[in-house]
DNA sequence: GGTGGGATTAGCT
DNA sequence: GCTAATCCCACCA
């Protein structure tokens, strides 16, 4: 089930930055059934299929954190597109997110959830559980298992250590408003793959 | 210099 | 369903 997809884990193949330039919703759409990939400095690779996608625009979006321009916190998010902004949350958690369209935008696409493919022994690991559908089934714990932290806020997507390979599966994409928020909530800017038991809080029904 | 809130999760009822 | 855990950082004084 999990393992069934083969990616060619080769920068060769990679999304380039012109990929996450465009409209973010597109870019958030389009990044569903994609594989992240990481190459931790031990050599070891963490793969898993995006499954769930959400996307925070530019200032005019109340519910992005650019709402209110440029800060410390968020500059990452105006900075280049295809480099990561990650933030932490409810000081706890960390969540990583793409950035998108051009610099002095403000736009990003959160990454809610993957599909585990490769790593999971280390995922398992981090995450402190072998239930692999707890591995990666929500923000926080994506962030977790892939091990991102403050410390790749700005890091590219764009090399080997940490890339985004193309989709090449055929599936429905289910939109639905955008989780946890409280401004902008009944825009539907999240984006996931109907059905997929990985998807974040249950949403499948299986 | 103090304060409040948040794109979450896990564990318990 | 409810809530504690726990930390920047933005904002106001």
């Amino acid at each position: 089930m999990c393992m069934q997809y083969s990616p060619q884990y080769s920068l060769q193949n990679a999304l380039r930055k012109d990929f996450f330039e465009r409209p973010t919703p597109e870019v958030a759409q389009d990044l569903i059934g994609t594989v992240l990939v990481r190459t931790l400095t031990d050599g070891t690779v963490l793969a898993g299929r995006i499954v769930e996608t959400e996307a925070y625009l530019h200032e005019q979006d109340a519910a992005s954190h650019s709402y209110r321009g440029k800060t410390k916190r968020n500059e990452a998010m105006f900075g280049e597109a295809a480099r990561l902004y990650v933030y932490r949350i409810y000081g706890i958690h960390y969540c990583a997110n793409i950035v998108t369209e051009n610099v002095g935008r403000g736009a990003a696409v959160l990454l809610r959830a993957v599909e585990p493919l490769e790593g999971l022994e280390e995922m398992m690991r981090r995450r402190k559980t072998e239930q692999i559908r707890q591995l990666c089934n929500g923000p926080g714990k994506l962030a977790q298992a892939f091990d991102f932290t403050m410390e790749d806020n700005h890091q590219s997507l764009l090399h080997s250590s940490c890339c985004i390979l193309p989709n090449t599966i055929q599936q429905d994409i289910a939109v639905s408003p955008r989780i946890g928020i409280t401004k902008a909530a009944n825009e539907l800017l999240r984006f996931y793959l109907a059905g997929n038991e990985f998807v974040s809080r249950g949403r499948w029904k299986g």
